[in-house]
DNA sequence: CAGCATCCAAAAGGATACTG
DNA sequence: CAGTATCCTTTTGGATGCTG
């Protein structure tokens, strides 16, 4: 009989699926933790917004980047594209159901990093004083 | 009189900051969002763990990027390194009262990951048959 | 306005070999 | 065991120019 895994996910339940590398779960995780997709998934948790308005509220994004980010959470369903077609045409994005189950979590975790960054920045600062 | 900002965050109040990319708190999200960081905290979530051991549960993870994330996590102050000079030296990694603080979203947000996986991997087939 | 295509520089990250 | 150092490939992503 074949052992089954090296390490014993027992002993910390809720932690499977993104920690094996070839776990589908560990893609979505890199989709939504990619460098943009927390901001622009947070973004729209407020409700849909045009292109031009993600690109305005999220500061230092390329055009480029903004548009291959949202493709990538349009495909992975968290995300609804709309157009309507005037000239120019409008295109709003906004969260499908699936996406605004993130809403509370990415809400919670930003709401930490806007209280904590000041201590963030404290350590390491006494890091860099320890080190040297 | 100059122009303070270019969009009104008073109409989503909890967007500051990480939007912003010249606040630290940019840094921060990046640090914790970085490719492994997230899988790091969460396995140290439960107790704490030796370098061989988050090698051995993360799966896909060089010794390198451990290092190197475990470096800027401790530096952050999220995290806490302590060695036992033995021969062989055993290193251990924890959570600080800091990181701790992050334990509850993160969860949550692993937790959504593993509940919706399935449903994402659908919405990505659709999109791609669509899409041809 | 909302993009896509191309080019190119920079950063991330893996493999390998080595160390206290 | 717990790393570090080096090399080298891959990926990321910004700038620019063009389109319906």
């Amino acid at each position: 009989m074949a052992v089954r895994s090296q390490v014993r996910h027992d002993d910390w339940p809720s932690m499977s699926d993104a920690f094996n590398s070839d776990c589908p779960a560990r893609e979505v995780l890199d989709h939504i933790t990619s460098r943009w997709g927390i901001l622009i998934l947070t973004a729209l948790g407020a409700g849909p917004l045009r292109f031009s308005e993600l690109h305005a509220m999220i500061g230092g994004i390329s055009e480029k980047m903004l548009s291959q980010t949202l493709r990538t959470l349009v495909r992975d369903g968290l995300i609804a594209r709309t157009v309507e077609p005037t000239t120019p045409p409008r295109v709003s994005y906004e969260l499908t159901a699936l996406g605004r189950g993130l809403t509370e979590s990415l809400h919670q975790f930003l709401g930490w990093i806007r209280q904590n960054t000041v201590e963030v920045v404290a350590a390491q600062r006494r890091y860099d004083r320890q080190n040297r």
